[in-house]
DNA sequence: GGTATCGATGAAGGTCTCGTCAAGAAGCCG
DNA sequence: CGGCTTCTTGACGAGACCTTCATCGATACC
């Protein structure tokens, strides 16, 4: 599923626990100790989901709900210690979308995750027409690349990667730029690991790999795909 | 979707929440304080769906649900504070066609009406004809699947990942969507049980469950039904 | 032209995913 | 209740895939 999610929280066990949770749902996490953070990153990172702690110090989650649903669509998931009705009626007035009160079983965790993301169109492939450039062409929701109508199988790293380019055709794309849309903001991955999975992807999808016509690359900056 | 739906609560706090999301999922809302004023709009306003509150003063939601089940078959969902299985049977022995126990989550509210108002809408449980693909016949209505003519016998859950499966032949579905579809939104279980699932479903209806013609592995993606 | 940086390539090791099996839990029916 | 089916989960191994490393060639800049 891979989607991406900040959490907010400042309890360093909790937040493992949750952190290990999502992950092992496929999400990528990435995890914060405060309101004032929560903020930053949301902005800067734009996550696909945030899952806030109502108590923190500081700036705490109900504020951070407040804040972002003025600017943003970010769904939100409510952490709340206590269970009261009252708690619950302030947060979901607030904008977020759906709460849950500790403790919590990890697997309502990643179910609300879950059916979270899908109302937000991003829970998995894409639901889109394909993308078309050149004769080349995207399908997202059946995961299926064609060039000259001829189907290639791509592994999920190098489909990842196209369909990040194919987000804005001639736009250059830096590796880190490809490995957060790609792969996910948390991952940690030498920026060489993206020239590998290039290099195998324009093995399958170039007529000739030395003269890239879909794939190409930007010298000292990254890659990008060619306009149509 | 974009439903006429009527809202019976007496607490003006709940009241306005529910309106408020209900509203976001694009439906009109009508809200009314008592269940005299339910019965009394539900047949003058005819709306698509009535949420109800099984506490009010008065002429309670039960009361309501069972006067108007006698004379309309608009879908009843009904709202309790207590969680008590004997509420259940009575609510739904009085005609509701859901049931929700406070305090609920936006997300299951929506979720319930969006069911509701499906189910209503398209006038069934079964949609349609057969999905054929293939030599393999899916027929949702009879709950029967065969191949080559020859029918199998699934489990219930075998069943409803096939039909999740075959609601957009080619398309790749994650684990976490199939689930949703096939066995429900508010299930917890691992990802993996899907995975035992669909080898149970390939031992019956694929000739070589090693090399599956219908029932086809997506690497890191999830599965898919292939295209006729 | 010389040098430093950058990208392409192939191979190796590690990680992750999936299929499979089996055991226990849960549900169903008489 | 007892027996049966179905569902869920954990464990394990094979294979696919990902990441890294080392090397060579290409490009930019002086």
């Amino acid at each position: 599923m891979n989607a991406r999610v900040l959490v907010a929280e400042d309890d360093p066990k909790q937040a493992n626990l949750i952190r290990l949770y999502l992950e092992r749902e496929g999400h990528s996490v990435l995890v914060v100790g405060d309101g004032r953070r929560a903020l930053e990153y949301s902005r800067t990172r734009r996550p696909d989901l945030l899952v806030l702690d109502v108590m923190m110090p500081g700036v705490d989650g109900l504020d951070v709900c407040r804040i972002l649903r003025a600017e943003s669509q970010v769904p939100i998931l409510l952490l709340t210690a206590r269970s009261t009705e009252d708690d619950k009626l302030l947060g979901l007035d607030l904008g977020a979308d759906d709460y849950i009160t500790k403790p919590f079983s990890p697997r309502e965790l990643a179910a609300r995750v879950r059916a979270l993301l899908r109302r937000a169109g991003k829970g998995g492939p894409a639901t889109g027409a394909p993308v078309v450039v050149g004769d080349l062409e995207i399908d997202s929701a059946k995961f299926e690349v064609r060039v000259d109508g001829r189907p290639v199988t791509l592994t999920a790293k190098e489909f990842g990667i196209l369909e990040a380019l194919a987000a804005e055709p001639g736009r250059v794309f830096t590796r880190a730029q490809i490995i957060e849309k790609a792969f996910g903001f948390d991952q940690y991955v030498l920026e060489r690991t993206v020239d590998a999975h290039v290099m195998n992807l324009r093995r399958k999808i170039e007529k000739d790999p030395v003269e890239p016509r879909y794939v190409q690359t930007v010298y000292g900056r990254g890659y990008r795909l060619a306009q149509s």
